[in-house]
DNA sequence: CGTGTAAGGAATTCTGACACG
DNA sequence: CGTGTAAGGAATTCTGACACG
């Protein structure tokens, strides 16, 4: 599950310059609860392909007038639903374990 | 065929805590042409997934006692015969269109 | 609310060199 | 040859704040 998509080893120099975003736009959406970047023991933030994905995604809706809450509530829905499809998942197979 | 393996994103801070090497081995292996990592217009080393994977391997032979000319010469060996599997490919492609 | 910016400091990285073996 | 280390400087990142709207 985990892959390289998920491992946080970005600055935020790379995540700007691959989003086009400023800084200070990336700090800004961590502070609204959009995207969690892990931190170094020296506290230097680090991103992973993935939030790259997200941060692009955020841009696009930004674009379209939302706020940030909005998209933090679709991003909350999203997850719920993933999970949920896994939980499902899972009780499907144990009940065929069963039978 | 570009991935995010390829994509040269990785400080060597993060290399060399993925890796377990220290940051004297990555910038030595790199004076070798063992490891061509990219640069920021600052001049900061950039790594990509690939590096830090070949660097494990790197890791290993040296830990066999091999020598550093002599990883780099294995290297070199595989990528002629990716080149070459490669262009085998596409002449047999070209070779197909023919008939 | 979302974003720019100047400010001061801290963490990170860089190079060239000396050392040892 | 391969690697550690101290040295000085430069690039990168961090936070809290003020500004505008």
């Amino acid at each position: 599950m985990a892959s390289y998509k998920d491992k946080k080893v970005i600055t935020i120099g790379m995540v700007s310059e691959l989003t086009g975003l400023t800084e200070r736009k990336i700090r800004y959406y961590e502070e609204r609860k959009l995207i969690h970047p892990e931190r170094t023991k020296g506290g230097t933030r680090r991103y992973s392909f993935n939030d790259v994905e997200k941060l692009m995604t955020i841009a696009d809706q930004m674009e379209d007038g939302m706020q940030t809450f909005e998209i933090r509530k679709r991003f909350e829905k999203e997850e719920r639903s993933v999970r949920n499809k896994m939980l499902r998942g899972q009780i499907n197979a144990q009940f065929n374990m069963r039978k």
